[in-house]
RNA sequence: GGAGAGGUACCGAAGUGGCCAAACGGGGCAGACUGUAAAUCUGCUGGCUAUCGCCUUCGGUGGUUCGAAUCCACCCCUCUCCA
C-alpha cells in the first residue's frame, strides 16, 4: 500500500470538495482497506459516461487496496431523489427496481474490480425493509425543518410554489442512515453533498467516525448545459455502440470538449492547453476515440473514428451503410424509410421529406409522394445519421 | 377548517363560445453554412391519409349549446394567505 501522503494526492484530484482533506489523511494513516461507499439510485438502468466519473474514483480507491461498497438503493428510490430534478419523482414498482438494480450490477463490472474482498453489493432495503413506524420516527427526529431547507433544491422549489412531499424529506436521512449501517469510512457522490454531510451527522449520533464526503464534479450532457442524464436524453451509456459513442461525442461543442477531457481522463490545464494548440476537430476524434477505446477496445476505436470520416469527412457512404433488403420493383418512398428506420410515426417521416432531409444516391427527395425505383446499392440517407444500402432480393 | 389563485401540446405561456390542431418563447428535428461542432439564417414540430379529407387533444366525469379549451355541475390535484 502507498503511503497516505500519495494516496492522499491521488485520490484528491479531480474532485471537487473533500470534506475534510485533513480527516482522509487520518484515515488513510490507519493503514487499513477503507469502506468507500457509492448509492446508485436504480432508477436508470443505462449507466453513462456521467455515472463513470464517480465510479472511476471509486476504482481507483479499489487499486489502493480498499474496499467498494456500493448501496443499491432500492428503498430511497421509492422516493426518487430531488436533487436537480426539482420536482417529484413517480414511484417505482418493486419489479422495476428489482430489473434496474440487476442491470446495474452488469454495468458496474466494466469500471470496477469485481473481486470480492474489493467489491460488496448492498441493498438499503436489507435495513429500511425492518424498520418499524417507530424507527422511522426516531431518525426523523434526528433532523430539523430548518436544516432541511438549507439545501438548495428545497429552497429553491419552496420559494417557487413547487409541491414538496413530506416523504422526500426523508430521503437524506435514508441515505446518510446507509453510512450508519454500513460503518462507511468515506463516501463519493456527484451532486448530493448535503445528503452526505447528513451521513455524518448521523455517524457522529451513532457513536461512529464520521465518513469523508468526496464530490466529483459533474459531467454535462451532450447538450453542453444539462447534468448529464438518462431522462433528459443527453447521454451516451457505457454499453452503447462504439459507432454512436464516436459519433455522440463528435457532435458535442467545444467547449464541452475540454470538460469531458478534463474529468473523463483528468486532463490537468497544461495538458488541455497542448491540444488547445491543435486543430480542435483533431483533439475530438481523440477524445472519441479515446472514449471508445475504454469500452470497446483500440480496435473498435479506430474503426468507429474510419466510418465516421468516411461518413462526414470524405461522404463516403457507402461503405458504412447498414444493408436492407428490399423487394424489385418501386415503393413509396415513405414505406421505403419506414423500413430503414423506427420512426414515431408517417407524419413524422413527411415531415422529414418536405424539410430536405432525405436523399437517394446524394440527390434530394422532396416529394412525399415519391415512388422510388429500387436498385441494387442505391444509398438512402435520413437525417444525418441514418445511411442505408438497398440491397434487391 | 376558512378565503383566494390556478391546472392548456415536450417545457414555459397566450387564448375565456365558432376565424383553435390551439398565438408566442424555449427545447427538439431537418436544411444551409462549417471543422464534426458552436454561432447565424430557414423550415418543421398531434395522428391517419399518395390527393379532397378524416380522427383524437386543453386536469377528470357528466351537462348546456347547432357548436366548448372557453359556459354550468360535481370530482381530483397544486399554490397563496388565514386558522
Amino acid at each position: 500500500m502507498k503511503n497516505a501522503d500519495e494516496q492522499l494526492n491521488l485520490l484528491a484530484q479531480g474532485c471537487e470538495t473533500v470534506v475534510t482533506r485533513e480527516e482522509l489523511k487520518k484515515k488513510l494513516e490507519q493503514k487499513r482497506p477503507l469502506r468507500v461507499k457509492l448509492g446508485l439510485d436504480p432508477t436508470a438502468p443505462d449507466l453513462h459516461l456521467g455515472h463513470s466519473v464517480v465510479l472511476r474514483k471509486l476504482r481507483q480507491f479499489q487499486d489502493l487496496g480498499h474496499k467498494a461498497m456500493l448501496i443499491i438503493g432500492d428503498y430511497t428510490a421509492l422516493i426518487g431523489d430531488p436533487t436537480g430534478q426539482n420536482k417529484t419523482r413517480p414511484m417505482l414498482s418493486e419489479g422495476d427496481i428489482e430489473r434496474n438494480a440487476k442491470t446495474y450490477f452488469e454495468q458496474a463490472g466494466k469500471i470496477l474490480d469485481a473481486a470480492p474482498d474489493k467489491l460488496e453489493i448492498r441493498r438499503n432495503g436489507e435495513w429500511f425493509a425492518k424498520m418499524s413506524f417507530a424507527d422511522v420516527l426516531r431518525l426523523a427526529s434526528q433532523m430539523s425543518v430548518a436544516r432541511m431547507l438549507e439545501r438548495d433544491t428545497f429552497e429553491k422549489r419552496f420559494e417557487a410554489d413547487i409541491t414538496i412531499g413530506i416523504h422526500e424529506f426523508l430521503y437524506p436521512l435514508m441515505q446518510g442512515h446507509d453510512s450508519v449501517m454500513i460503518r462507511s469510512d468515506v463516501e463519493l457522490g456527484a451532486d448530493q453533498l448535503f445528503n452526505n454531510l447528513v451521513g455524518r451527522d448521523l455517524q457522529r449520533d451513532a457513536g461512529q467516525e464520521p465518513q469523508i464526503v468526496m464530490i466529483l464534479p459533474i459531467l454535462e450532457g451532450l447538450d453542453g448545459v444539462e447534468k448529464m442524464s438518462k431522462s433528459k436524453g443527453n447521454y451516451i451509456g457505457i454499453t452503447e455502440s462504439p459507432k454512436d459513442m464516436f459519433g455522440k461525442t463528435m457532435s458535442i461543442g467545444d467547449d464541452l470538449m475540454w470538460k469531458w477531457y478534463t474529468l473523463l481522463f483528468f486532463k490537468t490545464p497544461a495538458e488541455i492547453a497542448e491540444l488547445k494548440k491543435g486543430h480542435p476537430m483533431e483533439a475530438k476524434k481523440a477524445l472519441a476515440h479515446a472514449i471508445v477505446t475504454q469500452y470497446h477496445g483500440a480496435a473498435a476505436a479506430d474503426h468507429a473514428r474510419e466510418d465516421f470520416e468516411k461518413q462526414f469527412s470524405k461522404k463516403e457512404l457507402r461503405e458504412i451503410a447498414r444493408l436492407l433488403p428490399v423487394a424489385p420493383g418501386e415503393i413509396w418512398i415513405v414505406e421505403l424509410i419506414e423500413k430503414a428506420h423506427k420512426f414515431g410515426s408517417r407524419s413524422e417521416i413527411r415531415r422529414l421529406i418536405q424539410g430536405g432531409g432525405v436523399s437517394i444516391d446524394g440527390e434530394k427527395i422532396s416529394d412525399e409522394k415519391a415512388r422510388v425505383a429500387v436498385r441494387d446499392g442505391m444509398i438512402l440517407k435520413v437525417g444525418k445519421l441514418i445511411v442505408v444500402k438497398l440491397t434487391v432480393a
